[in-house]
DNA sequence: AACTTCGTAAAATATATACTTTATAAAGTT
DNA sequence: AACTTTATAAAGTATATATTTTACGAAGTT
């Protein structure tokens, strides 16, 4: 291998480590990121086997990792004729991979938490109020009557806000700084 | 205590719980989520130690916490004449609690990145193509060149997500479901 | 100046998260 | 059917993160 070749192979995964430190640094395990960055730079999608020999890692740890990376949709796996081994390809655009950690995140807190909100809901409307109570407690029990629609709302926003990324419209009012195709460099 | 207080009682703290899990989900310890609901729902600033009591955590970890709040903007010391002790006051907007720990957590992503993306695009430009090297080396050398680029206009893009957020654009297109204020229920 | 009160740094400990080893089921091959 | 290959579940181990204990300096009080 020549003296470039070294540098070169040493300056990609350097990328790598940069693109698994900035997926680190955004939630989610560093090896998520190294592997991501892994197979990007690969071009091809790879095996389990080759994540494993790439990383260092075991092979049922890259299992454990790309189920997560599915689940997060920023890889999947991918059919070819004639190849046993299963084949993970992964998200190739920064943004859209930037744009499926935070959404997908996002998706999951609302989820947990719309059966929790229903819950309290329920628990509160149950509480009477009469007369013999004080004004404070009458009082408290509004604001949290209030909170909890507020905070309902604010789930709402999120939801609201999920969609305006994944439906691309957040690239109409923040736009990636074109720079011309991959291919035409 | 009369049933009823007791009952509100059970359910605000479920609600500093839910706080606390949502906050959780979204990267930062599920302690600061606590810290913030058990503040939020005090409706007045709060000192270490009255924390440290509320949470039944040492007085020095709500320190630490403290801390990490003031440095993701979602709190603050606020004085008090006559009093010694550090009043702690936190963010009571839901959702600029949601844009100030994730623009903060992008920013710090973004200085990181930075210097490291002076440093490779360093490396890269001192790496001389020749003649005598192979044409796939050269598309290699080319590649490089192109992702680091990419990857700079990326972070720009973020720089300019964050811009996005911080100065309440979003909420021109993701608006906020406006149900009134809270002093007029 | 000696004495408190308060906040935080540094080191030690506990808990949670990342990772490996061992074991097993499903599908493909002989 | 016996034998491989592949993926993943379950349980155990290691590493990282959260938390406490101990210690100390700065500012206020007597």
């Amino acid at each position: 291998m020549t003296n470039v070749e070294k540098r070169l192979k040493e300056s990609k995964s350097q990328f790598v480590e940069k693109i698994a430190d900035n997926m680190h640094a955004f939630g989610v395990s560093e090896t998520i990121g190294r592997v991501l960055g892994i197979i990007y730079m690969n071009r091809e999608p790879m095996t389990l086997d080759q994540l494993s020999e790439a990383t260092g890692m075991s092979k049922m740890r890259m299992s454990q990792v790309v189920r997560e990376m599915i689940e997060l949709n920023i890889a999947k796996k991918v059919f070819r004729k004639g190849v046993r081994k299963d084949l993970i390809q992964v998200e190739d655009d920064y943004y859209q991979t930037f744009i499926s950690l935070f959404t997908s995140n996002w998706q999951r807190a609302v989820t947990k938490s719309r059966s929790f909100e229903r819950k309290l809901q329920k628990d509160l409307e149950t509480i009477e109020l009469d007369d013999s109570l004080s004004k404070e407690v009458i009082e408290e029990k509004k604001e949290l009557d209030w909170e909890t629609k507020e905070w309902s709302d604010y789930y709402d926003w999120i939801n609201r806000l999920i969609e305006f990324f994944e439906s691309g419209e957040i690239f109409e009012h923040v736009p990636i700084n074109e720079r011309g195709n991959k291919n035409d460099k």
